[in-house]
DNA sequence: TGGCCTGATATACCAAGGTATAGGGCCGGC
DNA sequence: GCCGGCCCTATACCTTGGTATATCAGGCCA
């Protein structure tokens, strides 16, 4: 039909980011997005973090740019509540009304940045992209990980043992012994493990193994 | 001559803490000096940072409690002058006159800690101990690392390169053709390699291959 | 000058890894 | 019931890796 090849998991490092905006005065909202559509970034405007949790947002690098104080909800127990839910978007805070432990509790939960108004718009800006430039590298680190997961997960139950004792650095016959095996059982799985996971070598296998099982596994 | 064995980089994880504190105001100092010493930790005293640097400090994780504003220097800039310096003592700020944006440079920078006065005792020492935590950690990273490139270190030119080749993955043979020698002299280079690295498979090799030559070597 | 380290090489042998082909048992889905 | 996937095994053959022993040459230093 097209000539574009379509993908289900496309590189993500080149599609546009995205701004979410979280702020419950609708001045300020509109004020932040125009200010961040000034510069080229598609910003988008919640009035409060359960707006934003209901918004499906695009599969792209993005970041948060978060009021401190939220109607119900206190922007640094929403950040909690995101890192808690496996969501890593950056964050950067605004506030109007913030101090000094307030400042460095979001920092130590890995804020981007913190700024107290009034800020210069640069500031803010800058701090956007760098935190949209995280959620790039972020993305990368995951999007090159689920590939050999997904590849392990095409392993059978005997072929990641096989792989895990390969990885350890037994010979052969070491491993056969450990699983009750014949020695050339073992090498046929081991070769499907290298076909499978496309190990070219078995430094290659051995690097993958640490990515995909970082400690401990079956 | 004696019964104990010597060794000129003993294990580091059990030595005595230490704690610095950098105060110009000789009541303040005298004040978290005793209450660090009160919890059983050691706690040096310097006026400034001079005082400090001058000072021979042990060889055992420590930790940094600085004023922010300090006599000629801020706290901020001796904290980025000592990580420029390569000394990475986790650094706890305290402060009488602090801001946002203080603080927030503060935390950029890695400090475990950014305290307002008045502060809790116990947030002090709580901080404290997470400094100390995080430097013992960090050295004991440092002291694996050492051991392997004090092995690294003990190879000759054509063993590192033989290194180097086999943790890509090639076969003697490719290695062979691309140093331009024989299959059985790089046989040699390897086993010699597999012997200094204290390598027991290849895998072993491959790890330790990783962690001493991170990106690039020769 | 003699000893030592480094580097390179060879022969010979054995262990380990890898591949192809072939076959059997088990189990779950169609 | 048949097929396919998974698991196990075997024979045969070849490649690769590892070790031991020995030789030779250059550089460095006491």
């Amino acid at each position: 039909m097209t000539d574009r090849t379509v993908s289900d998991r496309p590189a993500t490092a080149m599609e546009t980011p995205f701004v979410a905006i979280i702020d419950d005065d609708p001045s300020i909202r509109e004020s932040l997005v125009s200010l961040l559509r000034s510069v080229g970034l598609t910003a988008l405007p919640f009035a409060s973090a359960q707006d934003f949790l209901q918004h499906r947002w695009p599969d792209a690098p993005g970041c948060l740019v978060l009021d401190v104080r939220l109607p119900g909800q206190s922007g640094l127990e929403f950040q909690r509540e995101l890192t808690g839910a496996g969501i890593h978007l950056p964050v950067v805070f605004i506030t109007g009304h913030g101090d000094i432990p307030m400042s460095v509790t979001a920092m130590k939960a890995g804020a981007v940045e913190f700024l107290a108004k009034p800020f210069r718009d640069q500031d803010l800006i800058d701090a956007v992209h760098t935190g949209i430039e995280r959620d790039r590298d972020r993305r990368r680190a995951v999007d090159a990980l689920s590939d050999l997961q997904e590849r392990f997960r095409s392993l059978t139950p005997r072929e990641r043992e096989v792989m895990r004792l390969v990885a350890a650095g037994q010979l052969n016959k070491q491993i056969a012994a450990e699983l009750q095996l014949s020695e050339i059982t073992v090498k046929v799985h081991r070769a499907s493990v290298m076909r499978k996971m496309q190990a070219r070598s078995l430094p290659d296998l051995v690097r993958i193994a640490d990515k995909v099982t970082p400690a401990g596994d079956a």
